[in-house]
RNA sequence: CGGGGUGUAGCGCAGUCUGGUAGCGCGCCUGCUUUGGGAGCAGGAUGCCGGAGGUUCGAAUCCUCUCACCCCGACCA
């Protein structure tokens, strides 16, 4: 819990809207003083953001941790002769970037991981007894794309989840898949989300397992396609355990059974549904899953010895979340004229505390103490005690930096005996009288 | 990378066509008055006009080069 004054925090909120910001999100993550861009695609994370990313950082972590995967962390910087192992050094093209060390040998920094996670493994296990394996990290990536855009949802830099999953079968392979199918949806419904895996392109190994994790939001990037059961449909296999095969298989049979795809693969002709039952919107993409088989382990010598004592090269997977920008995606889908309106569990602050007026004695003074109250009983709390700020400018930042909820004090209330308690996502407010206050939010 | 656009105060912009030494709104600072939905009055600070060269008595303004950023397209966690 890190409860702040505002008249002490670094939020520095803006109340026109910088031109560059095209998209709703990064406008109000510009607006609510979350980031800083410092160069096309790079971009600052301010307190307010930092402290968002970060608690999507940690449901991402606890997911994939109660899914069985193990945390590492890899390094930003990678050597090219990894990536000429596995032949991508080569392949990869300009989203790479190349830089130099000052003996002129040559580095990179990674967008992606697979090639260090494949030596990290080969060194450490050789025996089938060692698997399965999933091993993932929250890092920083670098990609440089051709053209930026829409702020840290297709940054240069961005923070992503990648695990990578190591089996000796392929059979291995798919529960290991269908283990982080799981997580994913359960970690994007933590976060508010409605997340819909549609199925995607596979690459060069083919096969039916790779899906696209899409949440629907009005600015999406692409137009998306779903079977309207979709919508109504309970997602989020809840009782589902991580070690009940069977019940993995269901699940993911249930999900992958029903209809879902991104413009680039619909395709109307082919379609099994009929028109009136497809939900036509616009979706982020903010999760990626596949299976790629032995394309790493094999280049890169990452053998197994099975019980027969052959030395097979390892089946892998690899998965992907984008942390970054999630926070970004969150926004889009919950946003409304005054600001973000943030989902609980990933909100800055669980609650806004407004003194309308810090020389109003009493009005301060009960501020105050809700402030300790609330903070001692582990509620994290943005308290506005800024003085010679209108209570107009409060209710906007307010608003604008959009918790959950908002105790509006004021010595108009408070002579009632009252303040107001408003939910940010309904607008709904409520007069709670002095004395019910902490119980009605800690309770 | 192709096409388009923009760089002037922290943010949003005017001024550029027609050269004369920089302005508006918001924000910021001081004082007073205010305090329930982005206050009022008074005073004040802030600019290498993206950078470099050139033309000119004189350049934000004209010319050349350059850098950065944004938008559209193709590409993507």
């Amino acid at each position: 819990m890190f409860p702040m004054r505002l008249s002490r925090a670094f939020i520095p909120t803006l109340k026109e809207t910088p031109k560059e910001a095209e998209i709703v999100s990064h406008q109000l993550m510009l607006r609510a003083g979350m980031i800083q861009q410092t160069g096309a695609g790079i971009y600052a994370w301010l307190p307010l953001g930092l402290k968002v990313l970060r608690k999507i950082g940690d449901i991402v972590r606890e997911e994939q941790d109660r899914a069985g995967a193990q945390e590492i962390l890899m390094p930003t910087i990678q050597s090219a002769e990894l990536w000429r192992e596995s032949g991508r050094y080569d392949a990869y093209g300009k989203e790479m970037l190349r830089i130099k060390d000052r003996h002129d040998r040559e580095m990179l920094y990674g967008p992606t991981a697979e090639e260090v996670v494949t030596h990290i493994v080969r060194t450490h296990i050789r025996s089938y007894k060692d698997l399965p394996k999933n091993l993932y990290n929250i890092q920083w990536k670098f990609r440089d794309e051709i053209r930026p855009r829409f702020g840290v949802m297709r940054g240069r830099e961005f923070l992503m989840k990648d695990a990578y999953s190591f089996d000796l079968t392929e059979d291995g392979a798919r529960v290991a898949y269908k283990k982080m199918f799981l997580a994913y949806m359960r970690t994007f419904r933590r976060m508010g989300l409605k997340a819909i895996p549609m199925r995607a392109a596979t690459g060069p190994i083919g096969g039916d397992l790779s899906h696209e994790f899409i949440i629907l939001a009005q600015t999406g990037e692409s137009e998306v396609f779903a079977d309207r059961r979709w919508m109504e449909m309970d997602t989020a296999g809840e009782g589902i355990s991580y070690d009940d095969a069977a019940a993995l298989d269901g699940y993911f049979e249930k999900l992958s059974g029903l209809y879902a795809a991104t413009d680039e693969i619909h395709d109307p002709a082919s379609c099994p549904l009929d028109p009136a039952d497809i939900v036509t919107a616009r979706g982020i993409e903010v999760g990626h899953i596949f299976y790629f088989g032995t394309k790493y382990s094999a280049a890169m010598n990452a053998t197994i010895q099975s019980a027969d004592g052959a030395l097979i090269p390892a089946q892998m997977g690899s998965y992907g979340i984008g942390v970054s920008r999630l926070v970004g995606a969150i926004i889009e889908a919950g946003h409304d004229e005054s600001g973000i309106v943030w989902p609980e569990d990933v909100a800055p602050y669980d609650v806004g505390l407004l003194n309308l007026n810090t020389d109003d004695t009493a009005c301060t003074s009960f501020c105050e103490s809700l402030y300790r109250d609330l903070s001692a009983r582990g509620k994290d709390v943005l308290y506005d005690d800024r003085a010679g700020v209108r209570p107009g400018s409060k209710f906007a930042d307010m608003d604008l930096i959009g918790l959950p909820w908002q105790v509006v004090a004021g010595p108009k209330g408070l002579a009632r005996g009252v303040v107001e308690l408003k939910n940010r996502r309904t607008g709904e407010k409520q007069d709670i009288d002095v004395g019910g206050i902490l119980a009605r939010l800690v309770g």
